[in-house]
DNA sequence: TGATGATCATAA
DNA sequence: TTATGATCATCA
């Protein structure tokens, strides 16, 4: 078996490849990708994803954008444990820190990334070897109402922090389904965002996520 | 021990 | 520089 050299051109083929690649080991899949398998994620922390992109087929690259723009879908590997349950956090997109005009929940980044998601559960305990952690079978999911509930009243509360020139109160510990945390390379990359006056200032790039709660039960309603 | 805050690699 | 892919690792 060897990755796909095109993208997928339904969802059902899309599905159709997570099918054909669920049960197998990151180790052999990277070696029939030709790819070689770091000894841990320390210093690849991004690798599995990377791999599974390529065997999904999704563009390569990065782009704000999904990851099969022509279906709407956006591909997310999770870590899980023995009991399906994640290990981490979900990452979905920087948090734009300056005001964007007209910009609401509904025409949201946020948004636009979790319509529809291709979740690829894959063990991710750090006890078990990278190269013999499985893959699941990835399925398709687009938020509930109830879901979407949740994510705009968190969405809401922390965008109106933003602008209010509260970036520096925002902690992990705002937002019940979508929190904000760093997200850059080190503590000395800074950004652009406002003070209570309005005045510019410099911040650490932030970025939303999804909390493990939240995750967790999608996992749930796919799994039991 | 888990969540928060910090960090690592890479592409364009 | 800012985006992608995330997990690491410290500390309450």
């Amino acid at each position: 078996m060897q990755p796909p050299r095109t993208p997928p051109s339904t969802p059902d083929e899309l599905l159709e490849r997570c099918h054909q690649i669920a049960g197998l080991t990151l180790g052999d899949l990277a070696s029939m990708a030709n790819v070689a398998i770091p000894d841990n994620l320390q210093r690849h922390k991004g690798w599995p994803g990377m791999l599974l992109e390529l065997w999904l087929g999704a563009t390569a690259g990065s782009k704000p954008q999904q990851d099969f723009p022509e279906l709407g879908i956006e591909l997310k590997t999770i870590p899980i444990d023995a009991a399906l349950k994640p290990l981490e956090t979900t990452y979905v997109c920087f948090a734009p820190l300056l005001p964007q005009p007209g910009v609401t929940w509904q025409t949201s980044s946020v948004r636009n990334k979790l319509q529809m998601v291709l979740w690829l559960p894959l063990e991710g305990d750090r006890q078990i070897p990278l190269a013999q952690r499985r893959v699941a079978t990835g399925f398709l999911w687009t938020p509930t109402a109830d879901d979407d509930r949740l994510l705009q009243q968190d969405w809401e509360e922390l965008t109106e922090l933003i602008l209010l020139g509260n970036v520096e109160a925002i902690t992990a510990r705002h937002g019940n389904a979508l929190h904000i945390r760093p997200k850059a390379a080190n503590g000395s990359v800074l950004t652009d965002a406002l003070d209570e006056e309005g005045n510019r200032i410099k911040t650490r790039p932030r970025g939303f996520y999804l909390r493990k709660t939240f995750t967790q039960n999608i996992l749930a309603r796919e799994f039991g």
